[in-house]
DNA sequence: GCTGTTGTGTGATCTACATCACTGTCTTTG
DNA sequence: CAAAGACAGTGATGTAGATCACACAACAGC
């Protein structure tokens, strides 16, 4: 896969030819496994990603609990990255790759330029904008509003979907890290669940039923 | 006051003449007292307000409970309504002047265009969403982290600051309300941050001290 | 097969708040 | 001024989830 590629398939609106141009030049094509760290709290951003395939995460960590804020799916990039270099600000929050993940990444310097120069990449950004605005939005909604037990059903449900498969693996500490409670917590509601029919649990593995 | 003034001494960086004086001849101006609903939760937006004095508050709901997202102060905008504006959607928040508050309102059917034709109004509203974006997170992460009793700390510090005064006019229900907590807790504990010599009771009045 | 390590199940206890129920006090209005 | 609201204080009790303290099952490496 290079990078013209990419442009003609994953990015066809990005319709400029000096923009096409520039933009092939600049970016460079990486690919990390599961679990790399892409983006740490509290560290300037130098690079950000648009991602090709793959999957990642992004938390907001305070002290050391981390909290789910959303998922980043191909051909989206991470806001909080374009944010941070837009403005030379430190990022407030950690990203990690979940699957292994291919991306380009692109200086965040010329994030701005970009951004002013090309109305296709002003309009991406300000789309990518718009959708984080509304995924952060429901995280805080859930936060206020819904109780840990139809937050653990939402987050298998989203889960499964972003995996494309009923199978989830992750150990109940790792929900217990995402959702922001305790292990515990996560092993009776799982439990209950699985009385209830709506999931079978297997170590490392979670099952939805239907 | 009038627009051409607004748009000399507020919003100078609006330099497109074209753009001005569209924009003079589209919108117009409100005023509206304190307590008015601005923006229904699932109603549709047909207008766009810029705040030119006044304080609004945007606030997420579900069931009979809501909670305070952020304020908007003067020369910014909501930028839900320019969200869902765009993109032709329902809110999904609710918002309410606190203050006697004047406005421009701008119909939302001109955003997009506007968007797209002048740099200086698309950076307008990228620059609303960064502040947004940065708002909310910064909801979450109080949410997801900060106990109740430092929230409220929080909260009455912020809108001593908005409101640029230590007494602060609010019933405990209302802040019960805004926090999305009961009446009786945050009673007790403004009792407690009396005690503490941190705020000063009276009816309908919190004083903070120092 | 034994042994340490990682993941899970479960009871006991603790804490922050919610909810209910009631009292008292200030403020407004007829 | 009396009555009715609106606002505030406080005790009793309920509940979700956190924290602690284990026991035990599955698996990895030797």
């Amino acid at each position: 896969m290079d990078i013209q590629e990419v442009l003609q398939y994953q990015f066809p609106y990005f319709k400029e030819e000096a923009f096409r141009k520039e933009f092939s030049e600049s970016v460079q094509l990486v690919t990390v496994e599961a679990g790399t760290e892409i983006m740490r709290k509290g560290s300037y951003v130098k690079v950000v990603p648009i991602l090709l395939s793959g999957l990642v995460k992004v938390v907001r960590q305070e002290m050391d609990k981390e909290m789910l804020l959303y998922y980043i799916y191909p051909s989206e990039s991470c806001i909080v990255s374009i944010h941070c270099g837009m403005n030379d600000l430190k990022s407030k929050v950690r990203a990690i790759s979940e699957e292994e993940t291919t991306a380009l990444l692109i200086p965040s310097s010329k994030i701005s330029d970009w951004q002013r120069k090309y109305p296709s990449f002003n309009q991406f950004i300000l789309s990518l904008y718009q959708k984080r605005f509304d995924d952060i939005l429901d995280a805080y909604n859930a936060l206020a509003f819904h109780s840990l037990d139809s937050r653990l059903v939402d987050y298998l449900h989203s889960k499964a979907k972003a995996l494309q498969s009923t199978k989830i693996r992750s150990t109940h500490q790792e929900l217990g890290d995402e959702l922001g409670t305790a292990r515990e917590t996560i092993s009776r509601m799982l439990k209950k669940l699985e009385s209830e029919g709506k999931v079978i649990l297997g170590r490392g593995v979670i099952e939805l039923i239907d």
